[in-house]
DNA sequence: TTAGGGTTAG
């Protein structure tokens, strides 16, 4: 806290050279030759001396002086030289070609494209044409300015008056097509120059590096230094570095950097930064900081580099840290540095600092930077200071699609999806992120038919693809609403569009496919993934214990461990609940003891849930009691219901009743429990006990959530609740029902949990949410296809009899998902083998 | 004469 106060409180050293000018010296100094003068000042001393020899009109001697000045490219010395340009000597202008390129070329260096472009013009209709110094000073403007047209109607020029033959006339085209994002241009400029020099090369390598074409930068790089007739530079350098960058490849970064130390070619600081960041993008953060410590804190840019990186990373404390260290060996954080800074107080949510760094933004006069605007709107919104956000928001002049974004992603993270759903309707420009933006919030707000439709309608956009950020939503999305052909479509829109299938997307699609019932799909994908992590191999574990194979769930936690991975508190859930669907008693005992003693995890109390299931599953109720007795924390509602669910399994309806006790206290609003409760007296014919407990659950204003179904129908879900008829097809469903009814299904009245007589009985059951699905998925789909249900609760007895039933009359595969578990239901068997 | 890294939002 003392070492990040100085960042944001600053030091006394700080506050004292703040708002202090710098002073010019005023000083009678003797005049110095024209090429020594650095000042505006000391220029216009060398104008007047010019006067005293009588020369304030000569026009050799004016045109020298507005080159220098020029040279020097700051605003005040650019005007200078303009007003001697507009002056007239001996009623002549000066304008001469000479004069009007230096100008153009000032201009074009200090960013005031818009001015080079005038006098390009000017130059023209004074009838001086432009010569093969003007042509790259101008095109530099046009790269610069993307201004596109007019760098192409200065080819066009430049063609005319052939001067495409100039290897520095090629080179300023190269750069220009390069910077407007026209690299098949670039290229064919490139490929067609009969000779090239290092500035060709580094000109067509930086323009892949800087257009997400990192891998051509790489290649075009290696092959030049094959071609042998020109060496790199530090320049062409800078640029291969920071491709490795992007490419996050480290191997080929490690080449590069022993090839600059081989050839020597010279580590200067912008070099130094690229390093840096190539070694923090490709996650070496202790080379990084060897880097940085060898070159010291007092490189400004490096401290960006650095701190940027850190932030990236989410790693906050240390990108104050350098900033910190910054302030403290004398180096003033920049603009950049406080992008850094702000970024890192957004993400700590933390008002104090964040405000901190919005006064020193002020009192250095950075506030009309839009980035720091950006940044600073985002910081308000996610501290929740709203107001203050659009305050800058609205005194912003140029609202770029990143301010907009900030205010979409601020409302997200303050939970008011509405709000950024109505801002983002009103966007007039959305990029991909503002589209994942969106997608996510709906994903994070269970909204996920939602979701998809946002997805499909932003395929229809131009300009916007999707990406991996897209997908992992969009997955997640699928495998919630167990919508496999919809999984299918987004895996092969994967392929289809190159999106790279890294290990988080790919962890994500396993997932997707086994929570849609696709366990196959789901192994193949884990198996084609490089560089597995335990998330990875955690979503495939779960993929084969939800689909009732728990010994190859099993097998792969082993396989893990074996390569020297090291398991998580995840990991342990994954495999324990395999052990549980699997009745694996004495794997899971095992796996659950060696946690602490082997792995260094402590179990938590989701991993005392875990057994408790487990043993309640295979009988062991009062081993399972016992265990949740010993355990170090104070058991919740979640395990004392793993519990009672147990009990009902097993028809002991005192140990329930106890348990249904505890989590009434612990969890009052948990509506499951009165539920598994009655089920029990149900189950046991305790009818006055049922009654209390529903009772008690009215009077507490709780009621059962409705069971609901999904079923997927040519791409498209179809939702069902118990006892709603209202579906357009209701007849047709009915008529089914009936058909099925007749061939031999037994109703198993013990599902009831109201004491009505077994007409009513029956009409209840027939009317629950995953038969209706059901039977509406067997008249609306083809013979033969699988017929795949989500439910939200769990299945009861009755569907899943009435389910194999209905699997073997029709020959169809029926995947049942639950709010626990799949049933793979085919010929009247079902894959847990009824126990479930 | 021409060429260079890092820069906020998911």
């Amino acid at each position: 806290m003392a070492m990040l106060g100085s960042v944001l409180l600053p030091s006394p050293m700080v506050l004292a050279s703040e708002g202090i000018k710098k002073v010019t010296t005023t000083s009678s100094s003797p005049i110095r030759p024209l090429k020594n003068c650095k000042t505006v000042d000391q220029l216009k001393m060398f104008h007047r001396s010019l006067a005293k020899q009588g020369l304030e009109n000569d026009v050799s001697s004016i045109t020298k002086l507005v080159a220098r000045s020029c040279e020097l490219g700051t605003r005040e010395s650019l005007s200078f030289a303009r007003e001697l340009f507009d002056s007239k000597g001996n009623g002549e202008s000066y304008g001469s070609r000479f004069m009007y390129n230096s100008l153009i070329r000032g201009y074009a260096s200090s960013g005031l494209c818009e001015e080079a472009l005038s006098l390009f013009l000017r130059m023209m209709v004074d009838g001086i044409s432009p010569d093969k110094y003007t042509f790259p000073f101008g095109l530099s403007a046009c790269a610069k300015s993307r201004a596109n047209r007019d760098g192409i109607q200065i080819h066009g020029l430049i063609v005319k008056m052939d001067y495409a033959k100039d290897m520095f006339v090629q080179n300023s085209l190269l750069h220009f097509y390069a910077e407007c994002g026209e690299l098949d241009l670039a290229r064919k400029v490139f490929d067609e120059m009969p000779q090239r020099n290092v500035v060709s090369w580094t000109s067509m390598i930086c323009g892949y590096a800087r257009r997400d074409l990192a891998k051509d930068a790489v290649d075009l790089f290696f092959e030049m230094i094959r071609s042998e007739d020109v060496r790199p530079n530090s320049f062409t350098m800078v640029c291969v570095v920071s491709a490795c960058a992007k490419l996050e490849d480290l191997e080929t970064g490690e080449k590069v950097y022993a090839f600059i130390r081989d050839s020597g070619i010279e580590v200067n600081d912008l070099m130094v930064s690229a390093l840096v960041d190539m070694y923090m993008k490709c996650s070496a953060i202790d080379t990084a900081k060897q880097l940085f410590e060898q070159y010291g804190a007092r490189n400004l840019d490096l401290c960006n580099a650095m701190a940027s990186n850190y932030v990236r990373k989410g790693l906050t404390k240390e990108a104050l840290g350098v900033l910190n260290l910054m302030m403290e060996s004398g180096v003033r954080p920049d603009r950049i540095s406080m992008l850094s800074a702000i970024s890192s107080c957004s993400q700590m949510r933390n008002i104090l600092w964040g405000k901190s760094c919005h006064g020193f933004v002020l009192r250095n006069g950075f506030q009309n930077w839009d980035n720091i605007c950006n940044a600073l709107i985002d910081m308000y919104m996610k501290c929740n200071r709203q107001d203050t956000a659009f305050k800058i928001f609205d005194r912003m002049s140029n609202k770029t699609v990143v301010t907009w974004n900030s205010i979409v992603a601020g409302y997200v993270d303050n939970g008011e999806v509405e709000a950024a759903w109505e801002t983002f309707k009103i966007m007039p420009e959305k990029n991909i992120v503002s589209w994942n933006t969106i997608i996510g919030a709906l994903v994070q707000e269970s909204m996920f038919e939602e979701a998809i439709e946002v997805f499909r309608s932003m395929q229809s956009q131009e300009g916007v693809n999707a990406d991996g950020v897209t997908m992992m939503s969009i997955a997640s999305a699928c495998g919630h609403l167990g919508a496999l052909d919809l999984a299918k479509w987004m895996y092969y829109y994967i392929e289809k569009n190159g999106i790279e299938l890294d290990v988080r997307l790919g962890t994500t699609l396993v997932d997707m496919f086994s929570r849609c019932g696709d366990p196959d799909s789901a192994m193949s994908i884990f198996d084609s993934l490089t560089n597995r992590d335990v998330s990875a191999w955690t979503a495939a574990i779960r993929a084969m214990a939800m689909s009732g194979n728990a010994k190859r769930a099993i097998e792969l936690f082993n396989e893990m461990i074996e390569q020297g991975l090291q398991p998580d508190g995840v990991v342990f859930v994954g495999a324990l609940t395999a052990c549980s669907h699997g009745g694996l008693v004495q794997q899971g005992k095992e796996i659950f003891n060696s946690m602490e003693k082997v792995h260094g995890v402590s179990p938590q109390d989701v991993h005392y849930g875990c057994m408790v299931d487990l043993l309640g599953r295979a009988g062991l109720l009062e081993e399972a009691l016992q265990l949740i007795k010993s355990m170090p924390m104070e058991p919740n509602d979640v395990i004392w219901n793993s519990l009672l669910s147990a009990c009902r399994g097993q028809g002991n309806v005192e140990m329930a009743a106890y348990a249904a006790e505890r989590i009434q206290v612990l969890a009052p609003e948990r509506t499951g429990s009165y539920v598994l409760l009655s089920n029990v007296y149900a189950s046991a014919g305790r009818w006055n006990d049922v009654a209390k407990v529903r009772l008690s659950m009215k009077e507490k204003g709780l009621r059962k959530p409705p069971g609901t179904s999904l079923v997927e129908i040519r791409g498209k879900t179809h939702e069902f609740t118990s006892g709603d008829e209202s579906h357009p097809e209701m007849p047709r469903i009915e008529a089914m029902l009936d058909e099925i009814s007749h061939l031999g299904h037994v109703p198993d009245l013990g599902n009831v949990l109201m004491d009505v007589d077994d007409q009513e009985k029956r009409f209840m059951l027939s009317r629950h949410s995953e038969k209706l699905a059901m039977a509406f998925g067997l008249i609306s789909s083809k013979k033969g296809t699988t017929i795949r249900i989500v439910k939200n609760l769990r299945v009861c007895s009755d569907c899943h009899s009435f389910a194999k039933l209905a699997s073997k009359v029709y020959n169809r595969e029926i995947v049942l998902r639950d709010n626990n578990r799949f049933h793979f239901i085919s010929q009247g068997k079902c894959s847990c083998n009824d126990f479930w």
